[in-house]
RNA sequence: GGUCCAGUGGUGUAGUGGUUAACAUGCCUGCCUGUCACGCAGGAGAUCGCGGGUUCGAGUCCCGUCUGGACCGCCA
């Protein structure tokens, strides 16, 4: 039993068996002997023709072929001499005797092979040939196996598989939805879910107490390179479980997927950090906890200190907190340091003040403003050495918190600090209830709004919207949100409360939300589920930033399918049916 | 809505305001009997995204526009 191998797949032949293979051609060379790289989904296998001793009719057909045609041969495995073991196409060939060209192909616009430099463009025009490279192949293998492995458990565990619809109704709050014209009701739209959330509350209701869907969900936002205007989501929701109970199961749902995709075993519980610890110790609601470098709180620190700036901000409100860069003093230059403060002003920022700490003493601009002893203290609270570069954001809470952390996180990636071989999960727990919004001058759901509070806040949350908690949590890998789920409202009167807190009006409860405030009345089970983001979580596995490299038919930047060139204009009597016209801007 | 980067043979790139736009790869032809990023010789292949401007002269500079990408806003 010999093996030829690819990409970690696996073909095993005995040598001397006859064998029937189809698939593309990917090289031939002809040097007397014939070579033929053919591909098939198990990778690269060599076959050979020899002019002496095969038939003319196939040593005719090996000569016509060319790069990608499809083609069918048979033939007798025979071992090779591997001169060389890293041959990409294994240590068996295929001596053929007869060859079929199924197919023939034109000159592809793109190379068929893993290191394609082919740009993004030319990549999703000809999406079909992307695809064939095997990288792609691996992926979207990949994506299937975690599906394949989530299903598994699922249906082990008693849920069952139910479909939601897709033309469903509008959702007032969250993203932008994407609309559908009804050509039966004139003037009046469908949109495509945003998740499958109420209909999954429903089939609560209804008694299906473990349900599951791999759901397509849609939101007409602007693109990111995570970020897809439709995009898949692992979709759970169990009556009766707590928020322990489905954190467990979720949690040993995710160690066997790393098991069934990765072989990875898992043997530690997830971390859980609150959501307040979060932000505080890292910036961000979805931390990395690959490496440290933790934000620092020095409020005490400079509030008395000659730096007005940091002094002011800690005394009006406002707060300091600082990166110690390890060892970064002598790596980064003026201009380099300019660079870190333009990429904190993104994120409303005023400026990134900094120091490089040396054996003795500080520089940098706004060394002189410190005496001593608020260097000694500074020092202390960051642990800082010599040859440290310490930054520095002064601002409110929000601001400090998401700009370090967002500065965290690049520079995380830009020193090498991240050991990309791990895979570190980490729950995040007691998300607050409400966000307020400062333009709209209201309250909105941080979660949905259908997320419980938790007991501690339930009398009190529509009085104090500020300081309520939610029964919400997040599990998050190596810094990426990939799924989120809560306990959701299983009473009408709470319900009704919280659309209350939110603003609705009661006619605007019934108008949106009548027929859920309705169902809740009828004998509803305590209930709550979670949903995992599939694209990202294979991104997070396989280690790429872009969500192009998981989805078979991405869109670009602009929302749009360079191969089919949706969207398209639609036709006069198309739009006439749905009673539709265009405005021309 | 905003900021930044890119667009040059099929593909990917180089190209300092000045001759016939260069290189790699792919493609075609020929040579090569153990190659696998094979090698060798020859050949075809480009309205430099599009429109306007500056200039004696624009792939190159300026303005606009389209397309792709990264990001901010947005994404309950």
């Amino acid at each position: 039993m010999k093996r030829t191998h690819n990409n970690g797949e696996l073909r095993l032949a005995n040598v001397g068996e006859a064998v029937c293979l189809k698939g593309w051609v990917s090289k031939v060379r002809d040097a007397g002997i014939m070579f033929i790289v053919l591909r098939d989904r198990y990778g690269l296998i060599q076959l050979v023709v020899n002019p002496e001793s095969a038939d003319p009719t196939v040593v005719a057909a090996a000569k016509s072929l060319g790069n990608e045609y499809v083609i069918e041969v048979s033939g007798r495995v025979v071992e090779r001499e591997s001169k060389n073991p890293d041959m990409p196409t294994g240590d068996i060939e295929i001596d053929l005797v007869t060859l079929t060209v199924l197919a023939t192909a034109q000159t592809t616009p793109l190379i068929i092979a893993d290191e394609t430099d082919a740009l993004e463009e030319t990549r999703l025009t000809y999406r079909y040939l992307d695809l064939r490279r095997p990288i792609m192949q691996q992926n979207i293998m990949l994506r299937h196996k975690m599906v394949a492995s989530f299903r598994h458990y699922l249906d082990q565990h008693d849920f069952i598989d139910i479909e939601t619809p897709y033309l469903t109704k509008a959702t007032p709050e969250g993203a932008r939805d994407y609309l559908v014209p009804s050509r039966v009701h004139p003037g009046e739209f469908y949109a495509l879910p945003q998740s499958p959330q109420i209909f999954k509350q429903l089939l609560m209701v209804s008694g299906f107490e473990r349900y599951y869907q791999v759901a397509r969900c849609f939101r007409d936002e602007d693109l990111r390179a995570d970020r897809q205007p439709e995009f898949t989501q692992l979709d759970i929701e169990t009556s009766f479980l707590t928020q322990d109970d489905l954190m467990r199961m979720t949690e040993d749902m995710l160690k066997k997927m790393m098991h069934d995709v990765l072989g990875l075993n898992i043997n530690d519980e997830f971390p859980v950090m609150t959501y307040e610890e979060a932000m505080s110790r890292f910036g961000s609601d979805k931390p990395d906890t690959r490496f440290e470098m933790e934000l620092i709180s020095l409020c005490d620190e400079v509030v008395e200190s000659g730096f007005s700036v940091f002094s002011d901000t800690v005394k009006t409100g406002g707060m300091v907190k600082a990166l110690n860069v390890k060892g970064a003093a002598e790596k980064f230059s003026r201009k380099n340091i300019d660079q870190l403060t333009d990429f904190v002003k993104r994120y409303k920022a005023k400026g990134l003040a900094w120091v490089k700490v040396e054996a003795d003493g500080w520089t940098g601009p706004i060394a002189k403003f410190f005496n001593d002893g608020d260097r000694a203290r500074i020092n202390a609270a960051t642990d800082a050495e010599a040859g440290d570069l310490l930054l520095f954001v002064a601002d409110k809470k929000e601001v400090v918190e998401n700009s370090l952390g967002m500065l965290r996180g690049y520079l995380g990636k830009e020193l090498g600090l991240i050991d990309e071989s791990t895979f570190n999960f980490l729950w995040v727990v007691d998300w607050p209830l409400f966000e307020y919004d400062e333009e709209a001058g209201r309250y909105f759901a941080a979660h949905h709004p259908f997320t419980m509070p938790r007991d501690a806040d339930l009398a009190t949350f529509d009085h104090q919207p500020k300081a309520a908690l939610a029964q919400a949590y997040d599990i998050v890998l190596n810094g990426y949100e990939i799924g989120g789920g809560s306990i959701r409202i299983y009473d009408a009167e709470i319900q009704a409360r919280m659309f209350k807190t939110l603003g609705f009006s009661e006619a605007d409860q019934q108008a949106q939300f009548g027929f859920l405030i309705e169902a809740l009345k009828y004998g509803t089970p305590p209930h709550g589920g979670i949903a995992l983001g599939i694209d990202r979580l294979i991104m997070t596995l396989i280690g790429t930033d872009s969500i192009r490299d998981v989805v078979a038919f991405p869109k670009t930047n602009s929302a749009a399918c360079l191969m089919t060139k949706a969207p398209s204009v639609a036709d006069d009597a198309q739009l006439a049916a749905l009673s539709v016209r265009v405005v021309q801007k």
